[in-house]
DNA sequence: GTGGTCTAGACCACG
DNA sequence: GTGGTCTAGACCACC
């Protein structure tokens, strides 16, 4: 996995976990990959994924039993959504609504440069 | 000028002296304030308004003439919108795309989102 | 290091660092001296040595691995030669042909100046 | 005129009025455009012509006789290729010897550029 | 440890 | 007065 984004890199790990979760790849209560393992395969210190998982863990998305495991908490799915949502709208929203304004973009424009958006990564 | 975002001061001014380009207050050819007015007007270090002065200059949007000042360069307000433009598209666009899709949000749900996020300023 | 030339330090810093990866002394792939390092090394301040390597990293010559240091980039040692070249070119080659041009100066004449120049320094 | 490289711009009106003076434009002896018609010829600031003639007198390529004008001085035109010459090989020679040898630069293949660089002009 | 940002203040050349 | 550079030193987030 590469980061490009200005966000921190525990944060992007943060996103792509949810985004696990939030597509039903990694089911509530299942096991998750080891820390050392994700490490690996996003090619990444361990005590970065750490950190993400600490954070998600408070979040009450992940549950840590010790000396066994990661697991999907009770209610993760629906906490991840609310926490990707919640960040969208603090962090992102606004300076989409800014940009729009000031380029008086209208939401017909945002859109279809959405779906170009889209289709490039088809 | 209060700064809030995860973005440098230097690039919120960035965005800041775009906009006023774009809106048309700050018209090309005409000389831009001084950048310790700046400095003082916006309550930060003149070198963190240097740096963004310098970046906008050699994105062709503000030409410096020797001793004499920062004037908004010709064609600066074409390049302003298109530097903003490509910024949004560059750095917000995935994410919005990212976000909609992993949250299976559809067109409608986000100008939903931007237009409370509007009304929430006025 | 000594700095002479009109150039600003910064600039002389990044002429020093292209050379280094053109001649191959750092590598492409290298993790290069930290900023601190290098500005100890250089007797400079290590934001003057900051400022160098942004340009650098923004013409790909550097990449930032965050938190671990800075690295030669993927073709940064075509990239330097590059930009090294149309600085030159840039900045140098119209000062050279207005001169001879002025003082109708011949190639050979020039080419007289320029090795009487790299024996001086043997 | 216009004025980009980075040297000062009193420096590049004296290049311009040494050229003129080599180039037989302006003739020893001759009286040359007050200080005030070069500075609106130029589109500079009069003090800034006025420096330059300064020093230009001091190297006795100009005279001046108060109240009456500027003239070239005897000798003018010699003393102004030397000026012009010693300023290359102070200032510029050695940027060219130093790119040279980084990028492995020949002989055959700097006339080339330069030769280039006049075709582009004519 | 790393880079990155910001401040404060000085100094310079230029106009 | 203007922009431009450099230093010194602090603080931050990140790995």
């Amino acid at each position: 996995m590469e980061f490009h984004s200005r966000k921190a890199i525990y944060e992007q790990i943060g996103d792509h976990i949810c985004a696990k979760i939030v597509r039903g790849e990694w089911k509530e209560g299942e096991r998750m990959p080891s820390v050392r393992d994700l490490a690996v395969l996003l090619q990444v210190n361990p005590n970065t994924v750490m950190r993400t998982c600490m954070e998600l863990e408070e979040n009450g998305i992940l549950s840590n039993k010790r000396g066994v495991g990661l697991f999907v908490g009770d209610g993760g799915r629906k906490k991840a959504i609310m926490l990707m949502k919640n960040e969208f709208i603090k962090n992102d929203l606004p300076v989409i609504a800014d940009t729009m304004k000031t380029l008086e973009m209208d939401s017909a424009e945002l859109i279809g440069l959405i779906e170009d958006q889209l289709k490039r990564r088809k």
